[in-house]
DNA sequence: ATAATCCTTCCATTTAGTGGAAGGTCAAGA
DNA sequence: TCTTGACCTTCCACTAAATGGAAGGATTAT
């Protein structure tokens, strides 16, 4: 399949596809003689995996070693459990990063006459 | 004030007190003969603005507006309170997303067994 | 005088792609 | 067969907000 193909069937735009060749996450199957990227079904299936990761937000480098895990028949399932627990800390913590801001912008936020006149409790905070 | 001292007195790194006069977002005051950057107390306190403003993860981009804003004496605190209005919706859009993301990959920590067999539902999820 | 500590500019790197240019390839229609 | 359009290729630049380091000039302290 070519790349195109493949990243409609990952859901994904062909730059990104490419751009996970380029890295070495998920590499073509194949190229053809003039150079095109092959993806079998395989290397699809990890496109979406992949893809999935992406959007729980794991990272880049996260990604290629769950992918690592994913093909590793033998893996433990406490190794991925540890990377899903150390993302889900990180998540956790912008979490409670963004009540906290949210709350005390929200605050400032109300304060704030919002008319015609300078004056202004938001600049006055960040003053 | 030297850069050192000024970006002491403002609780940042000297690379980015720099940095922001690279962007023109904080220039310093003026230059000595040789070259190099002084900052007076206003510009310092702009420094200091940007800094709580940058907490509030409020962008550079909102930072050239704010900062223009805070230096206008005749400003409306309407246009302020926009930008932090839009802001906060930022916040509150990205805190919601983090909060879904959170319970679902809590959900997944908790039902993988994490141990040495390699059956994973954080994998078969992923797949 | 010289060493230590400033400061300068410039370039590279980070993250995870995205956009575009220049050009090669392939399938279909005239 | 030629051409057109839709693919594909590589390469370079750009995004945000710094940060790290190199090479070298300025200032300060001993």
């Amino acid at each position: 399949m070519n790349i195109g193909k493949a990243a409609d069937q990952a859901g994904l735009p062909t730059k990104t596809v490419r751009y996970y060749a380029d890295i070495g996450l998920v590499l073509p199957s194949s190229r053809t003689q003039t150079g095109y990227r092959n993806y079998d079904i395989s290397s699809i299936k990890k496109l979406i995996f992949v893809k999935r990761a992406r959007s729980f937000d794991f990272s880049i480098k996260e990604c290629r070693e769950l992918l690592g895990l994913y093909e590793e028949k033998n893996r433990s399932s406490s190794d991925v459990r540890k990377i899903a627990i150390h993302h889900l800390e990180e998540i956790k913590r912008k979490e409670e990063d963004l009540k906290k801001l949210r709350i005390e912008l929200d605050h400032l936020v109300n304060a704030c006459a919002g008319d015609d006149r300078p004056d202004c409790p938001i600049i006055d905070y960040l003053s």
